[in-house]
DNA sequence: GCCGTTTTCGGCCCGACTGTTTTCAGTCG
């Protein structure tokens, strides 16, 4: 009996072996081996089951006699006694408490062995009776930190990453999608938006048999608890926290239901301002001939769908994602909005990584995968030197990469495949604003993406000057995650982003739109801005696993909100004209 | 717990930063 496990679940219990490990105060090399073992495990080029069943486990660098018999205890059974064991002996509040910045194992341990804190409750309650500065290593400073860091995980509790609202809205509007009581049926709010970070997921449906369509959505899996049901609107908590809201209308109501709950806010105020111009009055039920609110369905002016009331009040159609009041009006008054770039536009990714350091995948599954996926190219831009934690390249081994690219590159070449992969790295950007490797290297390579990962404590001038130097390197093509924020995590570092737009423009250097579900950096809001300096757009997936497509999916929606359109967007030139694109700035200094 | 031997135990990956100290521990990337 095989097959319970495959590689990414084993890989996340040891994981969890290593953290519980922490936690218990043993030894970090232990806990550091199972961490090493499930990077081996998530490395390996072949079937596990079929490494499990022929007992070649022990044989994979980075697995020994004890993590071997482990894994194969997973495979073949789906359960691991050493691994329920280690989880009931540690209180689960321990764990949570991981999530509080500067808090790690060795914090939490003291606190629970002198506090017996074992939960974020009482650990807020302790630091505010003061009884976590005076232990040993503690101090008012950190104290007050961590009492900063519960509030602030507190306030970013009920927010969500859109990749996760997603994850979570798609299966539940297949099901409401395919229910023969519903004929029409979509999301609204932000998550239809696209934006990067979501409160609470709307549907909106048609139907005639309400009760039984709101019984229906309260019933699904996912629901965790009812917190309203009425006949039109049905309020629910689903498994991950995140709420959700049913709202059924009437057919003819949909168009303008869908206009209303799609927002934003801001974006209402203004139509609704537009139609009282015209002596008209929008609400979610319709718009009407009527100075006061009203719901009467004689005064309606009927719409069969959200381009119609835009057209009433005097608009060109404006898209959901652009919806923010960020000047769409503007534009809509007077002309059309232009095509925004579609996911269908983008022909490759021009960020991402391998197992040649922190990435999942294998150059040759890199290929198959998105080869299959129907994009013409991929870029293998693995971390430089110092990005330590990440297994970062040094020239010799970027050289070595950089042979087996060309290899693969003419085996596709021969076999007459459409695809090839480009070569590159995503090189840090030192404090001082130098790169992490020497111009000679980099001039090897078809891309070159710089990125800031560590020593993000300068102050402005500081971090805008040393990004500015960074740009300014003939060979830097992209400059990667521009802010280095971690949505709903870290803050954007302090940097003058309109100095670096600037400098990109001056220089000939693309900026990132970086697409990984925390990240969407550069931030969609700056976009008008760059491209009105004539920037252009890479779009990156920062892919680590196959699985990473979806961030595309959900990136390029979010990109949408920044205006761009393909021309803006440098992925979507197909290869000749992507490689001619990456010589200009060489050319332009003169180094090519 | 793994690895690699100078074969049976000592080293394992580094640097910045912060806040705690009075020379360093813990966290984070």
């Amino acid at each position: 009996m095989f097959g319970f496990m495959d590689k990414s679940q084993v890989a996340a219990i040891l994981n969890e072996i290593a953290v519980l490990l922490e936690l218990k105060g043993e030894n970090p090399f232990k806990s550091r081996a199972y961490i090493n073992a499930a990077r081996a495990i998530e490395g390996l080029t072949e079937p596990l089951e079929k490494v499990v069943a022929e007992n070649r486990l022990d044989q994979i660098k980075g697995i020994g006699e004890s993590i071997a018999q482990k894994i194969t205890e997973l495979v073949t059974t789906g359960k691991l006694a050493y691994y329920e064991e280690l989880k009931a002996s540690i209180p689960p509040g321990l764990i949570e408490m991981l999530e509080i910045p500067n808090l790690g194992p060795k914090r939490i341990k003291t606190l629970y062995d002198k506090l017996r804190i074992d939960s974020i409750e009482k650990l807020e309650k302790a630091c505010k009776e003061g009884r976590v500065a005076i232990l040993p290593g503690f101090g008012e400073k950190l104290q007050a930190n961590i009492l900063e860091g519960i509030q602030r995980a507190r306030a970013l509790a009920s927010k969500h990453l859109l990749v996760e609202a997603w994850s979570v809205a798609e299966p539940i509007l297949n099901e409401l999608r395919n229910h023969p009581y519903i004929t029409k049926c979509s999301v609204a709010g932000s998550l239809r938006r696209n934006k990067e970070v979501i409160g609470d997921i709307d549907f909106l449906v048609t139907s005639n048999k309400p009760k039984e369509v709101m019984e229906y959505f309260a019933g699904q899996p996912q629901v965790e608890k009812v917190l309203a049901m009425g006949e039109t609107k049905a309020s629910v908590l689903l498994q991950g926290g995140i709420q959700s809201d049913l709202r059924i209308v009437a057919e003819h109501e949909f168009p303008f239901a869908l206009a209303y709950f799609t927002g934003s806010k801001e974006h209402n105020i203004v139509m609704r301002q537009r139609a009282i111009a015209r002596s008209l009055r929008l609400n979610e039920y319709g718009l009407f001939r009527s100075k006061e609110e009203t719901r009467d369905p004689s005064l309606l002016i009927p719409c069969k769908d959200e381009t119609e009331i835009y057209e009433r009040l005097g608009l060109h159609y404006i898209p959901p994602e652009l919806r923010e009041d960020h000047g769409e009006f503007e534009v809509a008054e007077k002309q059309p909005i232009p095509e925004l770039v579609k996911y269908e536009d983008i022909k490759g990714s021009l960020h991402n990584h391998s197992t040649w350091s922190d990435g999942h995948q294998t150059l040759p599954e890199i290929v198959e995968t998105m080869h299959a996926h129907g994009f013409k190219y991929w870029a293998i831009t693995d971390h430089s030197k110092s990005a330590f934690q990440a297994g970062g390249l040094d020239v010799p081994t970027l050289k070595k990469q950089l042979a087996e690219i060309k290899k693969i590159n003419q085996r596709l070449k021969e076999q007459g495949i459409d695809f090839m992969l480009l070569t590159g790295i995503e090189v840090d950007i030192l404090k001082d604003g130098s790169l992490d490797l020497p111009d000679e290297i980099l001039a090897e390579l078809d891309v070159v993406i710089a990125s800031v990962h560590s020593g993000f404590a300068g102050g402005e001038a500081e971090m805008t000057k040393r990004i500015i130097k960074a740009v300014q390197n003939p060979w830097v093509n992209i400059l990667g995650h521009p802010t280095g924020r971690l949505l709903l995590k870290r803050d954007p570092y302090p940097v003058n982003i309109h100095a670096v737009i600037d400098a990109c423009a001056e220089t000939g250097t693309w900026i990132e739109f970086n697409c990984a579900p925390d990240r969407m950096d550069l931030d969609w809001r700056y976009w008008p801005f760059a491209k009105s300096k004539g920037v252009k757009c890479a779009i990156g997936i920062d892919a680590h696993s196959a699985n990473d497509v979806i961030f595309l999916k959900l990136g390029v929606g979010t990109a949408r909100k920044g205006w761009l359109t393909p021309s803006d967007v440098v992925n979507c030139l197909p290869i000749p004209q992507l490689l001619e694109a990456l010589k200009q700035k060489r050319k332009r200094f003169n180094v090519a």
